[in-house]
DNA sequence: CGAGGGTTTGAAGTGCATCAAATAGTGTGG
DNA sequence: CCACACTATTTGATGCACTTCAAACCCTCG
Protein backbone atom coordinates (compact mmCIF):
# COMPACT_ATOMS: atom_id res chain seq x y z
CA UNK A 1 0.00 0.00 0.00
CA UNK A 2 1.39 3.37 -1.06
CA UNK A 3 1.98 6.12 1.40
CA UNK A 4 -0.43 7.72 -1.38
CA UNK A 5 -3.33 5.56 -0.94
CA UNK A 6 -2.84 5.78 2.55
CA UNK A 7 -3.73 9.48 2.68
CA UNK A 8 -6.62 9.15 0.74
CA UNK A 9 -8.07 6.09 2.67
CA UNK A 10 -7.75 8.32 5.89
CA UNK A 11 -8.58 11.46 4.21
CA UNK A 12 -11.95 9.52 2.97
CA UNK A 13 -12.60 8.31 6.29
CA UNK A 14 -11.94 11.63 8.01
CA UNK A 15 -14.45 13.13 5.60
CA UNK A 16 -17.11 10.53 5.63
CA UNK A 17 -20.26 11.68 7.30
CA UNK A 18 -20.38 9.19 9.71
CA UNK A 19 -17.24 7.37 10.28
CA UNK A 20 -15.87 10.70 11.18
CA UNK A 21 -17.45 11.13 14.60
CA UNK A 22 -15.97 8.60 15.17
CA UNK A 23 -12.59 7.76 18.16
CA UNK A 24 -9.21 8.47 17.38
CA UNK A 25 -8.37 4.81 18.18
CA UNK A 26 -11.19 3.88 15.92
CA UNK A 27 -9.88 6.06 13.04
CA UNK A 28 -6.75 4.56 13.48
CA UNK A 29 -7.59 0.95 13.66
CA UNK A 30 -9.87 0.69 10.12
CA UNK A 31 -7.09 2.70 8.85
CA UNK A 32 -5.16 0.23 9.56
CA UNK A 33 -7.29 -2.34 8.53
CA UNK A 34 -7.86 -1.28 5.19
CA UNK A 35 -7.56 -2.07 1.82
CA UNK A 36 -8.65 -0.49 -1.51
CA UNK A 37 -9.24 -2.10 -4.57
CA UNK A 38 -10.62 -2.18 -8.47
CA UNK A 39 -14.22 -3.65 -9.34
CA UNK A 40 -14.41 -4.35 -13.08
CA UNK A 41 -17.39 -3.11 -14.64
CA UNK A 42 -20.65 -5.31 -14.12
CA UNK A 43 -18.98 -7.49 -11.49
CA UNK A 44 -21.07 -8.27 -8.54
CA UNK A 45 -18.47 -8.17 -5.60
CA UNK A 46 -21.30 -9.53 -3.34
CA UNK A 47 -24.36 -10.88 -2.91
CA UNK A 48 -27.71 -10.05 -1.00
CA UNK A 49 -27.64 -13.29 1.92
CA UNK A 50 -23.90 -13.32 2.60
CA UNK A 51 -22.01 -13.09 4.83
CA UNK A 52 -21.10 -9.77 5.79
CA UNK A 53 -17.30 -9.20 6.96
CA UNK A 54 -16.59 -5.75 5.27
CA UNK A 55 -18.41 -2.75 4.80
CA UNK A 56 -17.43 -0.10 1.67
CA UNK A 57 -16.52 3.50 0.90
CA UNK A 58 -16.89 4.23 -2.52
CA UNK A 59 -13.52 5.94 -4.06
CA UNK A 60 -14.80 6.06 -7.66
CA UNK A 61 -17.11 5.25 -9.93
CA UNK A 62 -20.74 4.04 -9.02
CA UNK A 63 -22.23 1.25 -7.29
CA UNK A 64 -25.78 -0.40 -7.68
CA UNK A 65 -27.44 -1.80 -4.93
CA UNK A 66 -30.25 -4.26 -5.47
CA UNK A 67 -32.35 -7.29 -4.90
CA UNK A 68 -33.83 -9.47 -7.19
CA UNK A 69 -37.15 -11.50 -7.34
CA UNK A 70 -37.34 -15.47 -7.65
CA UNK A 71 -39.01 -14.71 -11.08
CA UNK A 72 -35.41 -12.68 -12.14
CA UNK A 73 -36.79 -8.71 -11.72
CA UNK A 74 -34.64 -6.82 -10.31
CA UNK A 75 -35.38 -3.72 -7.19
CA UNK A 76 -32.70 -1.01 -7.20
CA UNK A 77 -32.17 -0.19 -3.65
CA UNK A 78 -29.57 2.84 -4.76
CA UNK A 79 -27.11 3.90 -6.54
CA UNK A 80 -24.07 5.81 -4.61
CA UNK A 81 -20.81 7.70 -5.85
CA UNK A 82 -17.73 8.89 -4.24
CA UNK A 83 -17.48 9.05 -0.30
CA UNK A 84 -20.55 7.36 0.22
CA UNK A 85 -20.17 4.00 2.24
CA UNK A 86 -22.58 0.97 2.15
CA UNK A 87 -22.70 -2.90 3.49
CA UNK A 88 -22.80 -1.68 6.84
CA UNK A 89 -26.58 -2.31 6.85
CA UNK A 90 -25.48 -5.77 7.57
CA UNK A 91 -24.78 -4.41 11.23
CA UNK A 92 -28.67 -4.38 12.04
CA UNK A 93 -29.36 -8.11 9.85
CA UNK A 94 -27.49 -10.29 11.85
CA UNK A 95 -24.04 -9.92 9.74
CA UNK A 96 -26.06 -10.45 6.41
CA UNK A 97 -26.13 -8.17 3.55
CA UNK A 98 -29.77 -7.09 2.88
CA UNK A 99 -28.86 -6.53 -1.24
CA UNK A 100 -26.71 -7.23 -3.64
CA UNK A 101 -23.61 -5.07 -5.04
CA UNK A 102 -22.46 -4.39 -8.34
CA UNK A 103 -20.44 -2.07 -10.20
CA UNK A 104 -22.03 -0.02 -12.61
CA UNK A 105 -18.74 0.88 -14.00
CA UNK A 106 -14.66 0.16 -13.39
CA UNK A 107 -14.52 1.50 -9.94
CA UNK A 108 -12.65 2.23 -6.85
CA UNK A 109 -13.82 1.19 -3.21
CA UNK A 110 -12.24 1.17 0.34
CA UNK A 111 -12.55 -2.26 2.04
CA UNK A 112 -13.21 -1.59 6.02
CA UNK A 113 -13.68 -4.08 8.85
CA UNK A 114 -17.16 -4.57 9.85
CA UNK A 115 -17.08 -5.63 13.47
CA UNK A 116 -14.71 -2.59 14.25
CA UNK A 117 -17.25 -0.53 13.35
CA UNK A 118 -20.00 -2.49 15.20
CA UNK A 119 -17.65 -2.26 18.22
CA UNK A 120 -17.33 1.57 17.91
CA UNK A 121 -21.52 1.91 17.65
CA UNK A 122 -21.28 -0.65 20.72
CA UNK A 123 -19.04 1.45 22.71
CA UNK A 124 -18.53 5.07 21.78
CA UNK A 125 -21.93 7.34 22.29
CA UNK A 126 -21.33 9.54 19.76
CA UNK A 127 -20.99 6.95 16.61
CA UNK A 128 -24.16 5.49 17.67
CA UNK A 129 -25.98 9.00 17.66
CA UNK A 130 -24.02 9.66 14.11
CA UNK A 131 -25.36 6.02 13.36
CA UNK A 132 -28.84 6.97 14.01
CA UNK A 133 -28.75 10.21 12.38
CA UNK A 134 -27.80 8.81 9.03
CA UNK A 135 -29.93 5.58 9.37
CA UNK A 136 -32.92 8.01 10.28
CA UNK A 137 -31.97 9.94 7.04
CA UNK A 138 -31.92 6.72 5.08
CA UNK A 139 -35.32 6.25 6.01
CA UNK A 140 -36.38 9.32 5.14
CA UNK A 141 -35.45 8.87 2.09
CA UNK A 142 -37.20 5.82 1.52
CA UNK A 143 -40.45 6.97 2.71
CA UNK A 144 -40.21 10.46 0.23
CA UNK A 145 -39.31 7.48 -2.43
CA UNK A 146 -42.67 5.30 -1.40
CA UNK A 147 -44.64 8.80 -1.88
CA UNK A 148 -42.84 9.35 -5.23
CA UNK A 149 -44.00 6.47 -6.41
CA UNK A 150 -47.58 6.66 -4.64
CA UNK A 151 -47.86 10.40 -5.93
CA UNK A 152 -45.99 11.01 -9.42
CA UNK A 153 -46.34 10.07 -12.45
CA UNK A 154 -43.43 9.09 -14.63
CA UNK A 155 -42.58 12.73 -16.34
CA UNK A 156 -42.71 14.29 -12.33
CA UNK A 157 -40.25 11.32 -10.73
CA UNK A 158 -37.89 12.51 -14.02
CA UNK A 159 -38.24 16.14 -12.94
CA UNK A 160 -37.75 15.23 -9.24
CA UNK A 161 -34.54 13.14 -10.11
CA UNK A 162 -33.12 16.12 -12.37
CA UNK A 163 -33.86 18.92 -8.91
CA UNK A 164 -31.42 16.52 -7.27
CA UNK A 165 -28.66 17.36 -9.76
CA UNK A 166 -29.30 20.73 -9.82
CA UNK A 167 -25.36 22.59 -9.05
CA UNK A 168 -27.57 25.44 -7.22
CA UNK A 169 -30.11 23.98 -6.07
CA UNK A 170 -31.20 27.34 -4.30
CA UNK A 171 -31.10 29.60 -7.81
CA UNK A 172 -33.83 29.79 -10.05
CA UNK A 173 -31.22 30.43 -13.10
CA UNK A 174 -30.67 28.33 -15.60
CA UNK A 175 -28.74 25.32 -15.44
CA UNK A 176 -26.72 22.65 -17.07
CA UNK A 177 -26.88 18.85 -15.73
CA UNK A 178 -25.15 15.81 -16.48
CA UNK A 179 -26.81 12.46 -15.76
CA UNK A 180 -24.12 10.49 -14.06
CA UNK A 181 -24.83 7.17 -14.89
CA UNK A 182 -27.13 6.02 -18.11
CA UNK A 183 -30.38 6.65 -18.95
CA UNK A 184 -31.25 2.97 -18.56
CA UNK A 185 -30.25 2.77 -14.85
CA UNK A 186 -31.89 6.00 -13.90
CA UNK A 187 -35.00 4.41 -15.30
CA UNK A 188 -34.73 1.24 -13.21
CA UNK A 189 -33.23 3.77 -10.38
CA UNK A 190 -36.87 5.58 -10.43
CA UNK A 191 -38.96 2.02 -11.08
CA UNK A 192 -39.89 2.38 -15.02
CA UNK A 193 -39.09 0.81 -17.83
CA UNK A 194 -36.09 2.50 -19.69
CA UNK A 195 -38.55 3.13 -22.92
CA UNK A 196 -40.99 4.93 -20.19
CA UNK A 197 -38.19 6.51 -19.70
CA UNK A 198 -37.27 8.46 -22.96
CA UNK A 199 -40.95 8.84 -23.49
CA UNK A 200 -41.43 10.49 -20.49
CA UNK A 201 -38.57 12.58 -20.84
CA UNK A 202 -39.63 14.18 -23.94
CA UNK A 203 -42.79 15.08 -22.57
CA UNK A 204 -41.51 16.70 -19.44
CA UNK A 205 -38.79 18.41 -22.23
CA UNK A 206 -42.12 20.04 -23.62
CA UNK A 207 -43.80 21.05 -20.46
CA UNK A 208 -41.27 22.99 -18.76
CA UNK A 209 -38.86 23.68 -21.07
CA UNK A 210 -35.25 21.49 -21.40
CA UNK A 211 -32.72 21.09 -23.49
CA UNK A 212 -31.53 17.40 -23.90
CA UNK A 213 -28.55 16.37 -25.33
CA UNK A 214 -27.87 12.74 -24.94
CA UNK A 215 -27.27 12.14 -21.11
CA UNK A 216 -26.62 16.74 -20.98
CA UNK A 217 -29.85 18.12 -20.18
CA UNK A 218 -30.22 22.03 -19.07
CA UNK A 219 -33.35 23.36 -17.14
CA UNK A 220 -34.30 26.75 -17.99
CA UNK A 221 -37.18 27.09 -16.00
CA UNK A 222 -36.71 25.81 -12.50
CA UNK A 223 -39.15 27.04 -11.26
CA UNK A 224 -41.69 25.50 -13.51
CA UNK A 225 -39.73 22.70 -13.37
CA UNK A 226 -40.59 22.69 -9.90
CA UNK A 227 -44.04 23.35 -9.99
CA UNK A 228 -44.38 20.71 -12.14
CA UNK A 229 -42.90 17.98 -9.86
CA UNK A 230 -43.60 19.24 -6.35
CA UNK A 231 -47.53 19.74 -6.86
CA UNK A 232 -47.90 16.05 -6.71
CA UNK A 233 -45.79 15.93 -3.49
CA UNK A 234 -46.18 16.76 0.05
CA UNK A 235 -43.08 18.79 -0.37
CA UNK A 236 -42.01 21.79 -2.11
CA UNK A 237 -38.07 21.16 -3.72
CA UNK A 238 -35.74 21.45 -1.85
CA UNK A 239 -37.58 18.38 -0.02
CA UNK A 240 -35.11 16.32 2.37
CA UNK A 241 -35.28 13.58 -0.91
CA UNK A 242 -31.41 13.96 -1.15
CA UNK A 243 -27.68 12.33 -0.88
CA UNK B 1 -55.37 9.68 36.65
CA UNK B 2 -56.86 6.24 38.27
CA UNK B 3 -54.35 3.60 39.69
CA UNK B 4 -55.46 1.23 36.58
CA UNK B 5 -54.44 3.73 34.16
CA UNK B 6 -50.98 4.48 35.77
CA UNK B 7 -50.49 0.53 35.71
CA UNK B 8 -51.54 0.17 32.41
CA UNK B 9 -49.52 2.84 30.78
CA UNK B 10 -46.40 1.37 32.98
CA UNK B 11 -47.14 -1.93 31.76
CA UNK B 12 -47.23 -0.87 28.15
CA UNK B 13 -44.01 1.31 28.62
CA UNK B 14 -42.39 -1.63 30.11
CA UNK B 15 -43.44 -4.03 27.39
CA UNK B 16 -42.38 -1.56 24.57
CA UNK B 17 -39.98 -3.18 22.15
CA UNK B 18 -38.13 -0.18 22.59
CA UNK B 19 -38.77 1.89 25.68
CA UNK B 20 -38.09 -1.35 27.94
CA UNK B 21 -34.73 -0.44 26.95
CA UNK B 22 -34.62 2.65 29.36
CA UNK B 23 -33.07 3.05 32.25
CA UNK B 24 -35.55 2.45 35.49
CA UNK B 25 -35.30 6.48 36.35
CA UNK B 26 -36.05 7.22 32.64
CA UNK B 27 -38.96 4.49 32.74
CA UNK B 28 -39.78 5.75 35.75
CA UNK B 29 -39.93 9.54 34.49
CA UNK B 30 -42.01 9.25 31.50
CA UNK B 31 -44.04 6.99 33.50
CA UNK B 32 -44.89 10.15 35.80
CA UNK B 33 -45.27 12.53 32.79
CA UNK B 34 -47.41 10.33 30.71
CA UNK B 35 -51.04 11.27 29.96
CA UNK B 36 -53.94 9.19 28.16
CA UNK B 37 -56.26 10.25 26.38
CA UNK B 38 -59.23 9.60 23.92
CA UNK B 39 -59.39 10.54 20.14
CA UNK B 40 -62.91 10.50 18.30
CA UNK B 41 -63.05 8.76 15.00
CA UNK B 42 -61.50 10.69 12.04
CA UNK B 43 -59.80 13.15 14.43
CA UNK B 44 -56.37 14.12 13.36
CA UNK B 45 -54.63 15.02 16.22
CA UNK B 46 -51.17 16.34 14.45
CA UNK B 47 -50.52 17.75 11.83
CA UNK B 48 -46.85 17.13 9.57
CA UNK B 49 -44.26 20.29 10.10
CA UNK B 50 -46.10 20.92 13.51
CA UNK B 51 -43.69 21.14 16.19
CA UNK B 52 -43.34 17.81 18.28
CA UNK B 53 -42.89 17.99 22.30
CA UNK B 54 -44.60 14.23 22.78
CA UNK B 55 -44.60 10.93 21.12
CA UNK B 56 -47.50 8.41 21.50
CA UNK B 57 -48.65 4.72 22.05
CA UNK B 58 -51.65 3.31 21.09
CA UNK B 59 -53.33 1.74 23.80
CA UNK B 60 -56.40 0.60 22.06
CA UNK B 61 -57.73 0.97 18.10
CA UNK B 62 -56.25 2.21 14.79
CA UNK B 63 -53.73 5.10 13.33
CA UNK B 64 -53.21 6.50 10.41
CA UNK B 65 -49.85 8.10 9.52
CA UNK B 66 -49.51 10.07 6.42
CA UNK B 67 -49.13 12.90 4.29
CA UNK B 68 -50.67 14.82 2.01
CA UNK B 69 -49.49 16.47 -1.58
CA UNK B 70 -50.03 20.30 -2.40
CA UNK B 71 -52.84 18.99 -5.17
CA UNK B 72 -54.62 17.06 -1.80
CA UNK B 73 -53.61 13.19 -2.47
CA UNK B 74 -52.44 11.27 0.36
CA UNK B 75 -49.29 8.84 1.06
CA UNK B 76 -50.15 6.64 3.74
CA UNK B 77 -47.13 5.90 6.11
CA UNK B 78 -48.24 3.37 8.23
CA UNK B 79 -50.88 2.01 9.53
CA UNK B 80 -50.15 1.02 13.89
CA UNK B 81 -52.47 -0.14 16.47
CA UNK B 82 -51.96 -1.21 20.33
CA UNK B 83 -48.41 -1.52 21.26
CA UNK B 84 -46.53 0.31 18.34
CA UNK B 85 -45.38 3.96 19.09
CA UNK B 86 -45.14 7.02 16.57
CA UNK B 87 -44.08 10.61 16.50
CA UNK B 88 -40.83 9.16 17.84
CA UNK B 89 -39.49 10.04 14.34
CA UNK B 90 -39.43 13.94 14.88
CA UNK B 91 -36.38 13.65 17.65
CA UNK B 92 -34.25 13.36 13.78
CA UNK B 93 -36.35 16.17 11.98
CA UNK B 94 -35.24 19.10 14.57
CA UNK B 95 -38.48 18.06 16.68
CA UNK B 96 -40.71 18.35 13.87
CA UNK B 97 -43.48 15.89 12.93
CA UNK B 98 -42.74 14.18 9.69
CA UNK B 99 -46.18 13.18 9.34
CA UNK B 100 -49.73 13.74 10.24
CA UNK B 101 -51.87 11.02 12.71
CA UNK B 102 -55.47 10.22 12.37
CA UNK B 103 -57.27 8.00 14.24
CA UNK B 104 -59.09 5.53 11.95
CA UNK B 105 -61.66 4.62 14.65
CA UNK B 106 -61.87 6.23 18.41
CA UNK B 107 -58.64 5.47 19.83
CA UNK B 108 -56.66 5.81 23.13
CA UNK B 109 -53.26 6.50 23.49
CA UNK B 110 -50.94 7.13 26.18
CA UNK B 111 -48.77 10.74 25.47
CA UNK B 112 -45.07 10.73 26.43
CA UNK B 113 -42.83 13.80 26.59
CA UNK B 114 -40.17 13.40 23.77
CA UNK B 115 -37.36 15.83 25.40
CA UNK B 116 -36.89 12.89 28.41
CA UNK B 117 -36.60 10.01 25.26
CA UNK B 118 -34.13 12.00 23.41
CA UNK B 119 -32.33 12.52 26.57
CA UNK B 120 -32.29 8.73 27.37
CA UNK B 121 -31.22 8.34 23.77
CA UNK B 122 -28.40 10.89 23.92
CA UNK B 123 -27.27 9.26 27.73
CA UNK B 124 -27.86 5.61 28.12
CA UNK B 125 -25.99 3.66 25.46
CA UNK B 126 -28.33 0.85 25.47
CA UNK B 127 -31.28 3.18 24.40
CA UNK B 128 -29.40 4.16 21.54
CA UNK B 129 -28.65 0.86 20.03
CA UNK B 130 -32.42 -0.24 20.79
CA UNK B 131 -33.24 2.84 19.09
CA UNK B 132 -30.76 1.76 16.47
CA UNK B 133 -32.07 -1.27 16.05
CA UNK B 134 -35.88 0.09 15.76
CA UNK B 135 -35.26 2.43 12.75
CA UNK B 136 -33.13 -0.06 11.04
CA UNK B 137 -36.41 -2.37 11.24
CA UNK B 138 -38.25 0.14 10.23
CA UNK B 139 -36.26 0.93 7.39
CA UNK B 140 -35.63 -2.31 5.66
CA UNK B 141 -39.65 -2.36 6.12
CA UNK B 142 -39.66 0.45 3.70
CA UNK B 143 -37.43 -1.05 1.19
CA UNK B 144 -39.49 -3.86 0.93
CA UNK B 145 -42.86 -2.02 0.37
CA UNK B 146 -40.66 -0.14 -2.26
CA UNK B 147 -39.65 -3.42 -3.75
CA UNK B 148 -43.31 -5.03 -3.82
CA UNK B 149 -44.36 -1.17 -5.50
CA UNK B 150 -42.00 -2.34 -7.90
CA UNK B 151 -42.17 -5.69 -8.48
CA UNK B 152 -45.29 -7.29 -7.21
CA UNK B 153 -48.99 -6.34 -8.77
CA UNK B 154 -52.45 -5.63 -7.03
CA UNK B 155 -53.28 -8.67 -6.20
CA UNK B 156 -50.09 -9.92 -4.94
CA UNK B 157 -49.88 -6.73 -2.35
CA UNK B 158 -52.91 -7.60 -1.16
CA UNK B 159 -51.57 -11.63 -0.95
CA UNK B 160 -48.62 -10.36 1.11
CA UNK B 161 -50.49 -8.08 2.99
CA UNK B 162 -52.96 -10.99 3.96
CA UNK B 163 -49.86 -13.60 4.59
CA UNK B 164 -48.57 -11.20 7.08
CA UNK B 165 -52.00 -11.10 9.19
CA UNK B 166 -52.12 -14.89 9.50
CA UNK B 167 -52.29 -16.23 12.86
CA UNK B 168 -49.64 -18.90 12.31
CA UNK B 169 -47.84 -17.48 9.61
CA UNK B 170 -45.78 -20.85 10.13
CA UNK B 171 -48.26 -23.50 9.70
CA UNK B 172 -49.37 -24.47 5.75
CA UNK B 173 -52.71 -24.99 7.29
CA UNK B 174 -56.15 -23.33 6.36
CA UNK B 175 -56.45 -19.83 8.57
CA UNK B 176 -59.35 -17.53 9.08
CA UNK B 177 -57.89 -13.82 8.94
CA UNK B 178 -60.17 -10.63 9.85
CA UNK B 179 -59.11 -7.55 7.61
CA UNK B 180 -58.01 -5.28 10.49
CA UNK B 181 -59.39 -2.13 9.11
CA UNK B 182 -61.45 -0.99 6.19
CA UNK B 183 -60.99 -2.19 2.57
CA UNK B 184 -61.10 1.67 1.73
CA UNK B 185 -58.30 1.81 4.14
CA UNK B 186 -56.01 -1.33 3.02
CA UNK B 187 -56.28 0.06 -0.12
CA UNK B 188 -54.66 3.03 0.52
CA UNK B 189 -52.26 1.56 2.24
CA UNK B 190 -51.09 -0.81 -0.32
CA UNK B 191 -51.28 2.31 -2.72
CA UNK B 192 -54.56 1.25 -5.16
CA UNK B 193 -57.65 2.73 -5.17
CA UNK B 194 -60.33 1.06 -3.24
CA UNK B 195 -62.10 -0.51 -6.86
CA UNK B 196 -58.83 -1.55 -7.78
CA UNK B 197 -58.56 -3.70 -4.30
CA UNK B 198 -61.74 -5.16 -4.93
CA UNK B 199 -60.89 -6.56 -8.04
CA UNK B 200 -57.41 -7.77 -7.11
CA UNK B 201 -58.85 -9.39 -4.33
CA UNK B 202 -61.48 -11.23 -6.07
CA UNK B 203 -58.56 -12.46 -8.51
CA UNK B 204 -56.60 -13.25 -5.83
CA UNK B 205 -59.60 -15.11 -4.50
CA UNK B 206 -60.10 -17.39 -7.57
CA UNK B 207 -56.14 -17.50 -8.11
CA UNK B 208 -55.21 -18.79 -4.52
CA UNK B 209 -58.93 -19.94 -3.12
CA UNK B 210 -59.86 -17.66 -0.91
CA UNK B 211 -62.47 -17.63 1.12
CA UNK B 212 -64.35 -13.90 1.41
CA UNK B 213 -67.05 -12.78 3.57
CA UNK B 214 -66.74 -9.12 4.40
CA UNK B 215 -63.70 -8.93 5.95
CA UNK B 216 -63.55 -12.12 7.03
CA UNK B 217 -60.88 -14.06 4.52
CA UNK B 218 -60.31 -17.75 5.22
CA UNK B 219 -57.10 -18.94 3.44
CA UNK B 220 -57.22 -22.46 2.56
CA UNK B 221 -53.96 -23.19 0.97
CA UNK B 222 -51.01 -20.81 2.65
CA UNK B 223 -48.51 -22.54 0.40
CA UNK B 224 -50.44 -21.70 -3.06
CA UNK B 225 -50.70 -18.22 -1.48
CA UNK B 226 -47.18 -17.73 -0.24
CA UNK B 227 -46.22 -18.45 -3.93
CA UNK B 228 -48.21 -16.34 -5.65
CA UNK B 229 -47.00 -13.65 -3.89
CA UNK B 230 -43.36 -14.00 -3.52
CA UNK B 231 -42.53 -15.61 -6.83
CA UNK B 232 -42.52 -11.44 -7.59
CA UNK B 233 -40.06 -10.96 -4.61
CA UNK B 234 -36.88 -11.13 -3.37
CA UNK B 235 -37.84 -13.16 -0.77
CA UNK B 236 -40.09 -16.00 0.30
CA UNK B 237 -42.54 -15.64 3.25
CA UNK B 238 -41.97 -15.07 6.06
CA UNK B 239 -40.22 -12.37 4.74
CA UNK B 240 -39.00 -9.72 7.33
CA UNK B 241 -41.68 -6.94 6.20
CA UNK B 242 -43.18 -7.53 9.52
CA UNK B 243 -44.76 -5.72 12.70
C1' DC C 1 -87.30 2.25 7.88
C1' DG C 2 -84.21 5.37 5.90
C1' DA C 3 -79.70 7.83 5.72
C1' DG C 4 -74.98 7.40 4.97
C1' DG C 5 -70.73 5.32 4.41
C1' DG C 6 -68.36 1.36 2.74
C1' DT C 7 -68.05 -1.85 -1.15
C1' DT C 8 -68.82 -3.71 -5.57
C1' DT C 9 -69.64 -3.52 -10.49
C1' DG C 10 -69.66 -1.53 -15.07
C1' DA C 11 -67.84 1.29 -18.78
C1' DA C 12 -64.38 4.03 -20.51
C1' DG C 13 -59.90 6.22 -20.35
C1' DT C 14 -54.89 6.68 -19.22
C1' DG C 15 -50.38 5.42 -18.25
C1' DC C 16 -47.10 2.32 -18.32
C1' DA C 17 -45.28 -2.18 -20.04
C1' DT C 18 -44.10 -5.08 -23.67
C1' DC C 19 -42.49 -6.49 -28.05
C1' DA C 20 -40.31 -5.27 -32.19
C1' DA C 21 -37.55 -2.58 -34.92
C1' DA C 22 -34.97 1.46 -36.18
C1' DT C 23 -31.38 4.71 -34.86
C1' DA C 24 -27.61 6.73 -32.42
C1' DG C 25 -23.50 6.19 -29.98
C1' DT C 26 -19.27 3.82 -28.41
C1' DG C 27 -15.33 1.13 -28.52
C1' DT C 28 -12.68 -2.29 -31.25
C1' DG C 29 -9.53 -4.20 -34.46
C1' DG C 30 -7.91 -3.68 -38.93
C1' DC D 1 -9.24 6.73 -39.62
C1' DC D 2 -12.77 3.66 -41.01
C1' DA D 3 -15.82 -0.31 -40.74
C1' DC D 4 -17.86 -3.38 -37.71
C1' DA D 5 -19.93 -5.07 -33.54
C1' DC D 6 -22.26 -4.10 -29.69
C1' DT D 7 -24.88 -1.47 -26.57
C1' DA D 8 -27.77 2.39 -25.38
C1' DT D 9 -31.64 4.94 -26.75
C1' DT D 10 -35.58 6.09 -29.31
C1' DT D 11 -39.83 5.18 -31.76
C1' DG D 12 -43.92 2.63 -33.12
C1' DA D 13 -47.67 -0.52 -32.28
C1' DT D 14 -50.24 -2.98 -29.16
C1' DG D 15 -51.83 -4.86 -24.75
C1' DC D 16 -52.70 -4.86 -19.95
C1' DA D 17 -53.18 -2.91 -15.29
C1' DC D 18 -54.82 0.36 -12.87
C1' DT D 19 -57.63 4.60 -12.55
C1' DT D 20 -61.63 7.32 -13.04
C1' DC D 21 -66.37 8.29 -13.09
C1' DA D 22 -70.88 6.68 -12.35
C1' DA D 23 -74.23 3.90 -10.44
C1' DA D 24 -75.89 0.13 -7.85
C1' DC D 25 -75.66 -2.53 -3.81
C1' DC D 26 -75.00 -3.59 0.92
C1' DC D 27 -74.57 -2.97 5.68
C1' DT D 28 -74.97 -0.64 9.86
C1' DC D 29 -77.01 2.28 12.97
C1' DG D 30 -79.95 5.79 14.52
Amino acid sequence: MTNLTTNTIEHNIRNNMLLKHGSPQFIDKICKNSHTFQVPKNHIFFLREQQAEHFYIVLHGWVKLFRESIDGNQAIIDVLTSGHIFGEGALFENMIFPYSAEAVESMQLIRLPLLSLKNEIETNPKMSLAMLKSISKHKNQKNMELEHRTLQNAPQRIGCFLLKLLPKPESKEAQDIQLPYDKTLVSSRLGMQPETFSRALSKLKKEVNLEVKGGSITVTNVEKLTLFCCSACSTIFPCGDHE
